[in-house]
DNA sequence: AACTCCCGCAACCGCCAGTCC
DNA sequence: CGGACTGGCGGTTGCGGGAGT
């Protein structure tokens, strides 16, 4: 690509080509070369996935990737912290005269059980309003009155894990310890096939079944991958990958998926799910 | 056309955890 | 047991290219 920085670590002793280190070679399989990976700009479907992933979940972008197939957790990162986050904010300060309570968002449901019909201005709305308690005020510094995006993953407090949709009010208590004002545990909009994917622990096994049995090709298409990126051989026929690929999609091999396929849920985020939710029930 | 500025994104950095010897 | 190695992750950097002047 010739983009970034330069390579890492001392090139002595690594390959003359690309100078290249095993970590790179594998960051850049993971993030680039992969054939599973998506190419193109994130859907409406997509990104606000993401906002009430990382609403739940903090900085986990690999988490948060793990939810989207064929996304890494570079990109969703990257995705993030160039777009989604202004974009947010702006929001935020078109909104301006929004406030926070206490009470649960009845047009949050509302607007949720409706949002498949939503115009896309609506749809907007509706993920403006999902997201924003995730965002805490500061005391403007200037008419700018600039929005900070806090994260709060590891103290969001699930109040229940629920396949209904499942909403909090929870004061937090570091806050309350400290005796200073309380500020607003986002209110989780999760949707029903998460929880329905959380709760079904079995819905995975048949992919997690493709999976192994394409571990073999993959590993195949690394060292092939490699071996392109070293100089060690020709790359196949670009034209000749991309139907490949194409096809594999088509089949549903478990090399790549639908544009907004759910993937199960993985084991660590079931896991922390279920942690989160023992702490609630702890501190309720 | 030439220059500057800004932004997207691939890649690097540093840390941590797990595994191997 | 402990040091070396490796993989994984989140944060950060900086090049390249497009937009604006």
């Amino acid at each position: 690509m010739g983009k970034g920085r330069a390579p890492c670590c001392d090139k002595v002793g690594l390959n003359k080509g690309l100078l290249r280190c095993g970590k790179s070679c594998r960051l850049r399989w993971i993030n680039y070369l992969r054939p599973d990976i998506k190419r193109g700009n994130f859907s409406e479907e997509e990104e606000e996935t993401i906002i009430k992933l990382h609403t739940l979940l903090g900085n986990k972008w690999s988490r948060i990737a793990s939810q989207l197939p064929g996304r890494t957790d570079n990109e969703i990162k990257n995705v993030w912290n160039t777009y989604l986050k202004k974009k947010l904010a702006s929001r935020e300060r078109e909104k301006g005269d929004h406030k926070i309570t206490d009470e649960p968002n009845s047009s949050l449901i509302e607007s949720h059980s409706n949002s498949e019909n939503l115009e896309p201005q609506n749809r907007e709305k509706n993920r403006n309003q999902t997201t924003e308690t995730t965002e805490v005020q500061k005391e403007p510094k200037d008419d700018s009155s600039e929005v900070e995006v806090q994260h709060k993953s590891n103290s969001s407090v699930l109040s229940r894990c629920s396949s209904s949709l499942s909403f909090a009010t929870v004061e937090n208590h570091h806050s309350e310890e400290n005796g200073d004002n309380f500020f607003e545990i986002p209110e989780m909009m999760i949707e029903p096939e998460l929880w329905s994917m959380i709760e079904e622990g079995d819905c995975g096994e048949s992919l997690a079944v493709k999976k192994n049995e394409t571990a073999s090709d993959e590993s195949k298409d690394w060292l092939e991958s490699l071996e392109i990126e070293l100089g060690l051989c020709e790359p196949r026929d670009e034209k000749q990958e991309t139907v490949l690929s194409v096809d594999s999609c088509q089949e549903g091999n478990g090399l790549c998926f639908d544009p907004f396929q759910i993937e199960p849920a993985s084991p660590l985020l079931l896991e922390y799910l279920y942690d989160v939710n023992v702490e609630s029930s702890n501190i309720d």
